[in-house]
RNA sequence: GGGCCCAUAGUUCAGCUUGGAUAGAAUGGCUGCCUGCGGAGCAGUUGGUCGAGGGUUCGAGUCCCUCUGGGCCCA
């Protein structure tokens, strides 16, 4: 039993009484008013029917509460029902609705709140996909927040789940590292003790040598050189550019994985590019009639594709007259494997094991022998594919849908979809920090080649600072080592709610002092929040075993906090619902919010292990543990640790 | 020149997909509440011409149009 079920009621009640009462079957909605006082549930279809029936949405209420006021049975879960202005509103019957909801969430504490509507249909989710040559900044961390959230909601509700991450290892970023290390004298080890690969490259080699580029053009011309070579692939300056990017790689996933991220797959650009996919995919365009040859114009000797639609539109070049393909060439076969619209060129082979105990693999062109066994396995073919990159690629992700839609994904232009998102930028303060003064502007945009960002690992490092003081002042008797643990979830969880509860179209204005905040709308407060119910759950059961027990008299919980937790509590499965099929990842984030702030209000409000009466305390222990499962299970989708202690 | 996104309290944001009852949080400021199930909490108070103008509607923060300001992409 959860909300849904009650509102399918209303649904069914009206729509009955509709009939009856002489009125046309129409569409409305039934909905949660705004304030308590009116009811639990409320329906507007006297306002809908006003418009083509010219009466006064009151008197149509009137009408439908008396055909309705007969339909409402004694085995009914509503109460009552009430016409007020031109709405009908409607009360619960706590009284057999609370025990039919919290029996429910203890008999499941594993899967409540996660309907199964996934059927095991293959979702590809390609999230993070950072150029290989540096480390994370807090951009990226909004980045691989979405992605892994969206897997972890899609796999709660039985989505068979692929995550990729794209590994650009043969673009102009690597490159630049590169000719730092080979022509302008950047020592490969880090002249700083302990310092991370990934910083030490993005930080100081790819700042300074973009400095180096704008004094000393020689150094730039080594640039065309390098790429050159990385694109044959066989030169000593291959396999060092290959080295620099596995070990900026290793040092990325780390990070990544520090925030407890997963991943199946990293595809490899160079493996893309030496597969032929692109050859491949071009000749499906061609036998298609997408890609065009121009024979006259100002693209004379490209291949194009032509944009009928809008005129003003420039067509899109695919390959230049010179033969070289645009990067729309190399995204579209990836796209098209992903979708699995050509053949699957790629071997695969254990890579890693990561945090959770999964393996992470590789592509690879060459089915190896020995200790990196290629595995059969499929990764591509999804049945819908969702790729996540920032709104500055909506363009170019806009054209490969539409060529996608075009061949072999047939009508269906959600397919492949591109998730995009808003930039992180930095606040008037954050930005003062880095020397800069931005005068009246809210904002300012972070550049890798200039060094302006924060580093995803700084914001980590800090948080888990503060935590690890904070934790420590609470519970003096703590070992380092339990500390660290609850600091790590504690840092992890700031950070991962801050990120996904903003609307992914709102530009993140990143200031970090605010993001060291654990109090307020904020991550810990949800693990307060259930910190404080786990004790109380661990401070009963030294009388009182309720372990395994799911039937209490929980028609005596009529408290309003009561009634109110109860209510929050039924509806995590329609949250989950809307999460998946909008994509509104933030909904997760405002209703654990909210379960949260609800459970602190009946903390503050109703006693549980004072409660005199044996019966009533019993049935409050168990309230609150159903609370614990359903905050726990929703802090699970958005990557959260519920923690018994903090 | 063309396309996309954003604008709500001092600040950061919900609410807009699907129009409806007194526009909500957090944070900051001020004030209360720990011998009590954990104060990373709770309560109160302060703070809004929902960027501007027009339109649709019985009803617009929400839908449509124009404009202004900011951001991004393409040329």
């Amino acid at each position: 039993m959860t909300l849904r079920i009650l509102i399918h009621e209303v649904r069914e009640l009206v729509s009955s009484a509709l009939t009856s009462a002489g009125y046309p079957l129409t569409e409305f909605d039934v909905s949660e008013p705004p304030q308590q006082a009116f009811g639990d549930l409320s329906c507007n279809v006297a306002f809908l029917l006003s418009k083509h029936l010219k009466k006064p949405p009151p008197k149509i209420a009137m009408e439908l509460a008396e055909a309705l006021r007969q339909r409402i049975r004694g085995s009914s879960y509503i109460l009552s029902m009430d016409p007020a202005g031109g709405y009908i509103n409607f009360k619960a019957n706590y009284a057999r609705l609370s025990p039919a909801i919290l029996s429910h969430v203890l008999s499941n504490p594993e899967n409540y709140g996660y309907p199964n509507f996934g059927q095991d249909m293959h979702i590809i989710i390609e999230h993070t996909s950072i150029n290989p040559n540096k480390a994370l900044h807090v951009g990226h961390m909004r980045n691989v927040i979405i992605g892994d959230t969206l897997y972890r909601v899609m796999r709660a509700t039985n989505h068979r789940t692929t995550v990729l991450n794209y590994i650009d290892d043969s673009g102009v970023q690597i490159a630049d590292i590169v000719v730092g290390f080979k022509f302008a004298g950047f020592p490969v080890t880090p002249p700083t003790k302990n310092q991370k690969f990934d910083q030490y490259c993005g930080d100081e080699v790819y700042v300074k040598i973009n400095e180096i580029y704008e004094k000393d053009p020689q150094v730039a011309e080594k640039r065309k050189l390098v790429l050159k070579e990385i694109e044959e692939g066989k030169s000593e300056i291959a396999r060092f550019a290959m080295d620099i990017t596995l070990r900026v790689l290793q040092e990325q996933l780390k990070t990544c994985w520090r925030m407890k991220a997963h991943y199946d797959l990293l595809n490899f650009e160079t493996h893309i590019v030496g597969s032929k996919l692109w050859s491949k995919a071009f000749e499906l365009l061609k036998s298609n009639g997408i890609a065009k040859y121009e024979t006259e114009g100002k693209n004379k000797g490209c291949w194009v594709i032509e944009s009928k639609e809008k005129k003003e539109e420039e067509d899109k070049v695919l390959v230049r007259s010179d033969g070289t393909a645009t990067y729309i060439a190399k995204d579209i076969p990836y796209a098209a494997w992903k979708l699995g619209l050509v053949e699957d060129p790629f071997y695969y082979q254990e890579y890693t094991k990561q945090w959770d105990g999964s393996t992470l693999y590789a592509t690879s062109l060459a089915d190896v022998s020995g200790s990196n066994k290629s595995v059969d396995k499929k990764f591509n073919g999804g049945e819908q594919v969702i790729t996540i990159i920032d709104s500055r690629q909506s363009r170019l992700q806009g054209i490969i849908s539409q060529v996608l839609s075009k061949i072999g994904v047939n009508g269906n232009s959600h397919k492949y979809f591109h998730l995009s998102y808003e930039a992180v930028t930095l606040s008037s303060d954050t930005a003062k920090e880095f020397g800069i003064d931005i005068g009246d502007r809210q904002f300012m945009h972070m550049s890798g080649r200039k060094g302006i960002y924060v580093n995803a690992d700084y914001v980590l490092d800090a948080l888990h600072a503060k935590a690890y003081k904070e934790a420590k002042t609470r519970n003096p008797d703590f070992s380092d080592q339990q500390l660290n643990k609850i600091a790590d979830e504690i840092s992890i969880s700031a950070i991962r709610y801050n990120m996904i509860k903003q609307d992914l179209d709102k530009i993140i204005t990143f200031d970090i002092k605010e993001s060291l905040s654990l109090e307020g709308d904020t991550g810990p407060y949800l693990q307060y929040a259930y910190a404080r119910s786990q004790r109380i759950l661990e401070k009963s059961e030294q009388g009182i075993i309720i372990a395994g027990r799911t039937n209490f008299a929980f028609e005596q919980l009529t408290h309003d906090s009561e009634i109110a937790l109860i209510k929050e509590i039924s509806k995590l499965d329609l949250v989950v619902e809307n999460a998946v099929k909008s994509l509104c990842l933030k909904s997760l984030a405002h209703y654990a919010y909210n379960l949260a702030m609800t459970f602190n209000l009946f903390y503050e409000k109703v006693p549980v292990l004072r409660e005199q009466d044996n019966e009533v305390r019993m049935a409050r222990l168990g309230l609150v543990k159903a609370f614990g499962i359903t905050l726990k299970n929703t802090l699970e989708v958005l990557g959260i640790t519920a923690l018994d202690r903090m």
